[in-house]
DNA sequence: GCCAACGTTGGC
DNA sequence: GCCAACGTTGGC
């Protein structure tokens, strides 16, 4: 019995890593993470071998830049114990982590960046659940269902 | 660099 | 529990 994969999108800025970043590394470990949303996307919704669209933000022009899978069950985010990292939380202990993340791995770059504002323009297709469209979402691990996927890997 | 939108913190 | 202040995100 295997459960139904799932889809995702990733936002990361390019400037601090970058699809290219993840190609030469392979797997990365997604630590940072520091909204609630986000880790209960991860730490309750992500399963290995789920669909990742890495999207790059905070660019010009932002996109969708390739596809990653989930590699492993999510596991607390070690940036959180640690006091010297801009992720140190204080409030974190090893009994309670509040953090947690899953390692990313690389699949492929797409044949060309799809951009915002043409996703922006397919509102209709990809319907008001989409959250990286919705007015004011800002969350950088969001949900993409089978339908979505495939309508945006059309538009490659 | 600007700033709108949103989340978090902490005083009360 | 309210809400002002502050920090962050991320498009532009």
């Amino acid at each position: 019995m295997t459960a139904r994969r799932r889809h995702w999108l990733m936002k990361s800025e390019p400037e601090a890593f970058s699809i290219d970043d993840l190609e030469r590394v392979g797997t990365e470990p997604w630590t940072g993470v520091r909204n609630y949303q986000a880790r209960n996307f991860m730490r309750n919704g992500m399963k290995p071998g789920d669909g990742v669209l890495f999207y790059h933000s905070n660019c010009t022009p932002p996109g969708i830049v390739g596809i990653a899978t989930v590699a492993c069950e999510a596991y607390p985010d070690p940036t959180q114990f640690e006091r010297k990292s801009h992720y140190f939380d204080p409030k974190a202990t090893r009994e309670e982590p509040r953090w947690f993340n899953v390692d990313v791995r690389f699949e492929r770059k797409l044949s060309r960046l799809v951009p915002l504002d043409e996703i922006r323009r397919h509102a209709d297709e990809l319907g008001e659940d989409f959250a990286l469209t919705r007015r004011g979402s800002r969350l950088s691990v969001l949900p993409v269902s089978a339908a979505q996927w495939k309508f945006l890997l059309s538009l490659e």
